[in-house]
DNA sequence: CGAGGCGTTGACACCCATCAACATGGGTGG
DNA sequence: CCACCCATGTTGATGGGTGTCAACGCCTCG
């Protein structure tokens, strides 16, 4: 299943003509790791990717999430080394793109170097929304503004299921983006579940009450900038 | 003062052929709100801003600070408003820039097309390590990495006088940088000061043993890309 | 001289981490 | 088909790190 069909053309003929060729990897996987040079630029085709740092004591952190359509290693571009390990959490297929530098990318192909800014500008944005809830929210607010922030996203492009998310994340992966404990996330599940809120099953998520979600973590969805 | 005359030939000939007018704000006033566009792109030539978001309950959290050299609203090329505030810490000047949209930038003024480029990726990647720092380290490390990148981003604009760096920043700011509170942020300078390591003061802070810094923060300074 | 910003310190409460134990279910191999 | 194992989820007890509140001191500035 891909989304491409929902990308601008222009970028859809872009891709097409610098797509090298197509990669799969299996699932818990690395693509790259730490200070390891990424040499290619991918297009997510379908599968969820982790952006992830682990520390020395055993803990980790989950930087951010790339679905299908997202673009991997925009970075690449500019940097020899990548501070961060891409892992995919599920079956990953990938398209390979061997993009040039500089401006022959923006004369020859603008679709797939407006994509590549948009990424960059996006993810930076979400970074930056990553900052604040890890930074002054509670646990409550975090895991609330984490299932909006997956409602949007999935919605996007076309994977919410009515009101239900459809998702490869256990509760340590939740624990991970959120920054708490495993334990801790489950007990926060259950507060949600308890105010018939939302309810957390083996892969999948029920958002009973949408409205209270976004109220709970004071949710605005402009900074993920989607269409 | 300016640290202009670090950066390359061909991004300090593009920013003078698109300088437009310097722009000099004083202490503690807005450059951008919330939701705000910010129509013009900027270089930081002096002073500290800040990249914030306020809360609804009085809570703040700075996403990220941009000292001399550092530009500006570049995503206001990709979006229509800003998710964030831009607040000047410090009087701050700022050379404004009229960029041209899409392959003429890269066309016409490649040097600065670069810098953007660096710029969000360099943002980016510090954005990440800081998602790292807020979700996983505790109080006494969080402040350790702070220190550390301030003493790298610093000395590599040549604003590091020694051992000692100096800043407009005072436990509040620290703080809403760490995503802990106030008196937390004294009591951990104190943890710092009892061990000998570092030093606060109003306006400066002495790194009395940087080694010890970097090991209780386990530093790596390959994220900041810098030269 | 007073006021306000900022830093410092202590007492106390609470959120969340840690540890431990147990439940559940799916997969594997005998 | 059953026994076992492992991953994952669930729940309770306990402790520590951090937030909150309050009071006080210092310094600057008007």
């Amino acid at each position: 299943m891909t989304n491409l069909g929902s990308l601008s053309d222009v970028l859809v003929r872009d891709v097409k003509a610098l797509a090298r060729d197509r990669v799969e990897i299996s699932a818990n996987r690395a693509i790259v790791k730490e200070n390891e040079r990424c040499p290619q630029i991918y297009m997510v085709e379908s599968g969820w990717v982790f952006r992830s740092r682990g520390l020395a004591s055993g803990r980790r952190q989950i930087v951010n999430y790339a679905l299908p359509g997202d673009i991997l290693c925009a970075d690449s571009l500019l940097f020899k080394a990548s501070s961060f390990d891409l892992t995919a959490r599920t079956p990953v297929s990938l398209i390979r793109i061997e993009a040039p530098l500089g401006s022959e990318l923006f004369d020859r192909h603008p679709g797939l170097a407006a994509a590549i800014a948009w990424t960059m500008g996006q993810e930076d944005s979400i970074l930056a929304e990553r900052v604040v809830s890890l930074g002054r929210r509670d646990s409550l607010e975090k895991l609330a503004h984490a299932l909006c922030e997956l409602e949007a996203r999935l919605s996007a492009i076309g994977q919410m299921r009515g009101r239900t998310i459809e998702l490869p994340l256990n509760q340590e992966d939740f624990a991970d983006i959120l920054g708490i404990s495993v334990i801790h996330v489950n007990r926060t599940f259950r507060r949600l579940s308890e105010d018939k809120t939302a309810e957390y099953r083996k892969g999948a998520i029920d958002l009973l009450d949408r409205d209270r979600l976004a109220e709970i973590s004071a949710f605005d969805p402009a900074y993920l900038h989607l269409e």
